[in-house]
Parts: structure tokens; sequence; C-alpha cells
DNA sequence: TTGACAATTTAAAACGTTTAAGTTGTGCGT
DNA sequence: ACGCACAACTTAAACGTTTTAAATTGTCAA
């Protein structure tokens, strides 16, 4: 059997509350007690035991990620940065991913329900709001990017109207006018929001709206390759395409290769996210970047104030730029004007 | 307050034995009883604690898991079959990213220590068996592909040395001789494994063996890139390499494009794991294929053997298979003959 | 009416820790 | 010599469950 407290302190001739000080409040205790206490916990190879003392102390010092998938290179760099950060204020994480499921939601949800973590960071938008029945609002939650919850459960995100914007813009300057868009998931409200954005940042341009030109790549590189197929064989094919994620650019451009579509001489590609998916095809992707890292450390300064009680600003908003690699070019005629 | 047994129990006009049976043990109750304790607690919001529920019982039903990264997309589909198969089997799991520091691997593994989980998949070879000081050998714990911890410690591993033959006699039934090995983290036992096994397999061929056909890689993208530039840079340029990786594989693919040798015309490539990784890359990438998924399952079922004291095999070997793709092709001199 | 027996239910202990409140002992000022 | 402050330690309760062993019912046969 595993030594307890109660071992140790016989061992060192003390009580049990005495053993339980020296161990984790050392200040409490005599010099010498302090010693024998620690030497005979090491003597007898005692490790607490950590459930019994989050039930003591009514913590339990470990927080909940709520990641959609681990197989999207999006959220590796965000989980890694809540990570740290929660190491670095002494909190433990459990990653749950949920791929998009119900059933997995709630069997994570059910952990800080039911006490086994003192807070959640959910980044799973979710297919659709009304569906999911996750954890109490009143629980300490923050949510990154994809809002599930209502207000006033805090969130940080970013201006996703704006990384449409930044996008069409960018190919605007460079002579577009027939900017095709592929949109994400139509159940995750980012999606819906850039998709919008699109639309706005056209209609803003002064460039013509044409629904033949947006196409739901549903977020996976399958749906994105349909759709370009389709934009392809439009009667009059788009000079340039933003694509609602870095993943279906890539699968998107994939399409032109074989094709024999040259990019960015026939078509120039923008893709969102800024993941490392654009950084090693070729061309290179460019793509509107978001800043995870900063999201992930925020989300969990939040959260941790939230669950010591302190008031936390309920709604972040992080900046987005434009990273500019090898994907987009002039158009011909801006070229020869 | 969150309400507790006790207020349900009070509710439903019963004991809190009574109601802990109701709730957990339905069959030993009366029908009427149940139906009163499971509407008392509908009614007040009552969530049993876990945390008081392990103590007690004396589980936490609980796996944590530790990969190296999440970066790396090796591990992913990993990780989710993994998951996939604890769940089925009533277990939740605690995924950790040690990304090969000690630091991390130690912070979670007193979760092990400490009783916070019923068992460890450690799939973390690390960057020595040495200065690894996890958790007790004789805790619950199993080993995917690395070796951490010695035998008797279980393993549910792949035959390393076959990966390396597979490979040279695939590049070498095509007519390569000059085949050059780019090798993975020099601490990995499994590359350490490769790279042997790319040596004996050129030996038992008859091919030469020369030294400077094996290039450290170091695992990652830079150290590949370094890698092939080098084999280039050789007067006598290999017609054909294996990579320890996919990720390698793709990055040493890269240079080539980037110098305008064609792939698989000038160079043949194969790469190991069978990642997603080179399978969108152009030309996608000959691998050998690791049974990821299987492993996966193998080591939870290990594991819950190990944690419910029943005797388990220490050590499962996994096949490995070819997995053809664009990268390789014969050698000019095999196509003349 | 009584005892035996099964079907339910309950009281109380246990899991291993933390901590509020209480006890002891020492030194110090008066 | 007395009381007092203080340090050091201990006792005992508490956290919220589960479960053993015991108690309470009701039923039925003798």
């Amino acid at each position: 059997m595993r030594p307890t407290l109660a071992d140790v302190a016989k061992l060192a001739g003390v009580s049990v509350a005495t053993a339980s000080r020296a161990l984790s409040n050392p200040d409490l205790v005599a010099d010498g007690t302090r010693r024998a206490v620690r030497d005979a916990a090491a003597s007898c190879g005692y490790k607490i035991n950590l459930v019994a003392r989050s039930l003591r102390i009514q913590r339990t010092d470990t927080l909940l990620v709520l990641a959609p998938c681990i197989d999207n290179s999006f959220y590796p760099g965000l989980v890694h940065s809540i990570e740290h950060a929660a190491l670095a204020m002494g909190y433990a994480i459990i990653v749950g991913f949920t791929n998009k499921t119900d059933k997995y939601r709630e069997a994570y949800g059910e952990l800080l329900s039911a006490g086994r973590v003192d807070g959640m960071v959910v980044m799973d938008g979710g297919s659709g709001v009304d569906r999911f029945t996750g954890p109490r609002p009143d629980l300490p939650i923050v949510q990154v990017f994809d809002q599930i919850y209502e207000s006033p459960v805090p969130v940080v995100r970013i201006d996703e109207q704006q990384v449409a914007d930044l996008a069409v813009r960018h190919l605007a300057s460079m002579g577009h006018r027939r900017i095709a868009h592929i949109a994400g998931a139509t159940d995750a409200p980012s999606a819906r929001q850039r998709r919008n954005g699109y639309t706005a940042a056209m209609a803003r341009l002064g460039l013509p709206v044409d629904d033949h030109l947006v196409r739901n790549g549903h977020g996976h590189r399958e749906g994105a390759v349909e759709a370009m197929k389709e934009l392809l064989d439009l009667p009059q094919a788009p000079t340039a395409v933003f694509c609602a994620s870095d993943s279906m650019a890539c699968a998107a451009m994939d399409v032109c290769r074989d094709r024999g579509i040259h990019v960015p001489g026939d078509i120039s590609f923008i893709g969102a996210d800024g993941t490392c998916d654009g950084e090693h095809v070729y061309p290179s992707l460019t793509t509107v970047d978001v800043p995870r890292a900063e999201a992930g450390v925020l989300a969990v300064e939040k959260l941790v104030g939230l669950i010591r009680g302190q008031a936390v600003a309920s709604d972040t908003m992080l900046p987005v730029e434009l990273k500019l690699r090898g994907s987009c070019a002039p158009t011909r005629t801006a070229v020869a004007a």
C-alpha cells in the first residue's frame, strides 16, 4: 500500500497535522521538525494524494481545454500556448478533443460539472449553439474565437469581418475584381462571419458580388477541392480566391496544379489562420494571421481571474494582420497597365 | 453552493446512503425510492462530485497520455485512437504534451504518482533514458513505440529495423545503389534503430555504406533541409534518400524543388510513419506506414489490464507496410536497361 | 403470537488531506 | 511568583462520496 501522511507522521514522531504543514506550509513548523518530516517522507517514498487534497481544499488546480480536433493544424499552437500559460500559473490542464460531436463535448463537460477541473477554455464552436448542453454557464468558462455560450460568458476573439476585409482588400489592390470565396463549415459562427465579411468587403469596394463565386468548402480539404473545381468550371472563372482557412486554400491550390493552372500567375490565393499548412507548400500561401498564442494566454488569464472571483472583461478582441507570402500576384491587366 | 448528496437525500426524504445507491446502483433500491431520489436530484441540479467519489473508491477512471509534442503530425492520430479506446472502456484521458522537456515530463508524471490518474501511456521516447525521472515503474504504465522504461514495463511497438529494411529494399529494387539516409533525433531509440536498420539493410543487399550518405536530420524540417543540402553538394550525390520521418522527407523534397531537381525523375524519396504530411505534397510521398491506430488501441487495452491486475504481454510487435505513392522511380540506368 | 426470512433502508466508518480551534510549554516583564 | 504572549504542536472536524454491517420493516409459516 502507498504510504499516507499518517505513515509519515508516525515515522517522524509527529501528528498528521504537523506532517501536512511541514510539507506544504514549511514556515509554520520548527526547523528540526520540518527536517524530520521531510526525511520520513523521503525514506518511505511518500507521494501526496492529490485527490484527497482536492476534496479538502475544494480546488483541483486543473483546467479543461476543449478543442474541436487534433488533426487540424490550427489548434496545436493554441493549445500549446494555453498549456504554457496554465502551467506558469500553477494549473495543470486536461485537453479534450471533441471531434465536433456532442457525445464527446458532454463527456468532457462532465469534468467541469463534476468538479474534476476548476474551469474550462472552450475553442469548439460546435455544430449548433442549441444542441450543445455543456456545463452551466455560471461556472468558470472562457471561450476562444468561436462563441457557444451567450454573453456574459467571456470570450477572446478576433474581428472575423476584418479577416475577410484584409484579404479582399489585398486582392483588390492587386487589380482583382472577380474574387471568389470558399467558405468554412456553415455551423461555425466564425466561418459565417468571414463569409459575411467577404460580401461586405466586396460591396464596399464596389466589386460585383456574384453568388456563383461563393462556394461552401465545409472547412475541410475535400470540400475545398470540390468547391475549387466548380469555380474553375464557371463560364467566367475568378482571378483570385479568398479561402476561409489555410488548409482549404492549400487543397484548392492543389486542384489548380493538377489542372496546369499557374499560381499566382493565372490565379491568386489568400488563406486565413496563419497556420504552418501554408508555409511549406509551393507557392507558399499568403494569409491573414490569427494571433493564436496571444489568444491562448489571454484566455487562461481570464479564466484564472474568473476562478478566483475577480471581475474580468467579458469580450476581448484581438487584431489580425496580413502575412504576405507567394500566392498572390497582380492581375495581367494590372501588370499591363 | 452546489447541492450535495445530502441535499438530495433530504429532499427525497431518504438517507444519504440510499440516495447514493439510487443514483449509482439502482438495482439495490425500491422502484419508488429510486424515482423519488432521481426527481430530487434533477430538481436541485445535483451533479456528483467526482473528486470525492475518486477518493472513496480509490480510482479516478482516468488515464494519462504523454506525447512528445502536438505539432508533429505523427501523434494526433495516435492520441485519437487512444482517446477513443479509452472512452469506450469507461476511462477519461488527460493528454500531456511534454515538448520533450523533463520539466513537463515530471509535471505530468506527478499526476500518476499523486493518484490523479490510474495509469499512463507514454509515447515520449525522451531525451535520454537516464534523465527521465518519471513515476515508479511498478505503477500501471504502457509504452508506445519508444521505450523509456526497462522491461517489464510493457511496450507496444513496431520492428524499426524492418521499417528501414522495407524502405531500402524498395529503393534497391528500383535499381538505386547510392541510397542516402536522413536520420531522426539521435536521442530517440526508434531513430537510432532505423539508422542501424538502414546500415544493416544496405550491407545485406551488398550496397556500399558510405558514411557521407548518412546525415543527421534531428527529426525536424530544419535539420532535414540542412542534411539534404549537404547530400546534394556531395561529389557523388545519392539517387535516392530514405528519410526517418515523413516531415523530414517533405522538407528534403522542398530543397530539391528549390534547386530545380526533379522528384522522382532525378532523385527518389521514401519517408516513414505514414502521416498525412506526405499525402498532399507534390509528388506525394511513398512511405513506410506505421499502424498507429492499432497501437493506440492495444496500448489502452494493455494498460487497463494492468490497472485491473491482470497479466499482460510485456512486448507486442506490430507489422509495418509499404505505402506506395509518387516519390519513387527507377534509376535512369535501370530504365535504360 | 412468534420466529424466520427477505427486502429495504440506515448509521457510521472510511478514503487522505487541510485547517480552525485548542493545548502545551517556554521565556519575559512585572 | 504570576500572568501573558508567543511559538510549536495536536486534536478533531471537515470535504462528498461509497459501502459494510446493522437496523428496520413487512410477510408468512408454524
